[in-house]
DNA sequence: CGTGGCCTACCGTCCGGTCGGTAGATTTAT
DNA sequence: ATAAATCTACCGACCGGACGGTAGGCCACG
């Protein structure tokens, strides 16, 4: 069954106005004046608000999840692997900018069960990440790092872009793109000094009293 | 002019709430009923519900400020610098986690008056690590970054752990904040091939049609 | 002619905020 | 010293309005 014009209008504007004034401080109305019809007639093509929500987190990390599967297929190569992936993540986020602001920033308005799923999507998505971590530390390309949190911080990273990026801005998507990739692997990559250093801070040195 | 006990109190609860479920989710009853207290007798301590979320906002974006500019003036070596700037923002986050989830996650509950003045505080605060960085660029300390950027993600990584942390769990917070701040510096001090790599994904390669 | 796609009209609920008032502590005036 | 005045901290009742959602009707088009 396709999606209807207006189906996707009603999507389209609901994503720009979640995205401008957030999923609360955006009413049925604002969406239906915005899709040029009334507020009754949404309901003709969603059950309930939170359902139009549920609609574009999903096929988003949907979206998402495909894309990076799909380019890393193409390399094999551990350090290009996780270059690739933060590339497509990056270039994801950058370019679908307002749907993954708002699948970052609006899970509070799903209940109990959507909330479920859409966070079982996310762990599956962090789950490639953290593999192709792991995989490189057990290749030895990346130092030993812990895992999880790392992997957390690649993505937060990442996805962070789509809260300031202006397409019209003074760097393009490839461009920061290359920025964070060099960053994360060169961050990843030292051979450091962790243990040492998380002493020296665990210890209770000089500051923090 | 002291804080009345019964003020903290409210305003602890606001914390709580606005943490737990969202400053919009969270009614001025759902603030009373933690309190103790009739919804009317807010209006006593606060004038609006805005102006207790920015009370919240503001003297946490305050304190981290202060937290921050006091433990850097201890130290000299701009390598060092930047690690204890890392090492304070991410203490900072997590010891008082809920107070900058808040931070970052509510400033849609603001009016424009109200949003000015906690953007320019945050400004002011991002300076703080674009100077150290510029200062470690030019000392030849750290290689030739974007700034702007660089700050926002290095900021942004370490944020992200109010968002996640559990006290109880795995990791302390020294041992968290010793992590991001390998990682960063790490990420920082590489004499790598940024415009080389930039030029290759910018190029349009293979992927990302 | 029937049904997909939209409309008008309406409902119950809840929310931020206001109002008038009050018990009791504190301050001031005599 | 005490009575009057004022202030502090709170309460119960209420309001206008917005919101998500529903019921039922209308009408163009296959």
């Amino acid at each position: 069954m396709p999606v209807t014009k207006m189906k996707a209008t009603i999507r389209s504007v609901a994503i720009d106005l979640f995205y401008r004034k957030g999923y609360f401080a955006t009413s049925i109305s604002d969406i239906a004046r915005g899709s040029g019809i009334q507020k009754a007639s949404i309901y003709y093509h969603y059950v309930s608000k939170e359902e139009l929500l549920f609609s574009i987190l999903e096929s988003t990390m949907d979206d998402l999840t495909d894309y990076v599967r799909e380019n890393l297929n193409r390399v094999r190569d551990v350090e290009e692997r996780l270059r690739v992936a933060v590339r497509s993540h990056v270039r994801f986020h950058l370019t679908r900018q307002r749907e993954n602001f708002i699948a970052n920033s609006e899970l509070r308005g799903l209940s109990e069960p959507n909330y479920r799923a859409i966070v079982r999507m996310r762990d599956a998505y962090e789950g490639i990440f953290q593999d192709l971590i792991r995989q490189g530390i057990d290749d030895g390309v990346f130092a030993v790092v812990d895992v999880k949190i790392l992997s957390y911080a690649i993505l937060t990273l990442c996805t962070a872009g789509a809260s300031w990026f202006k397409p019209e801005g003074r760097l393009s998507v490839d461009e920061i793109a290359a920025i964070y990739e060099n960053f994360i692997v060169s961050g990843l990559k030292r051979e450091d000094e962790t243990i040492s250093t998380l002493s020296r801070a665990a210890s209770g040195g000089i500051f923090f009293p």
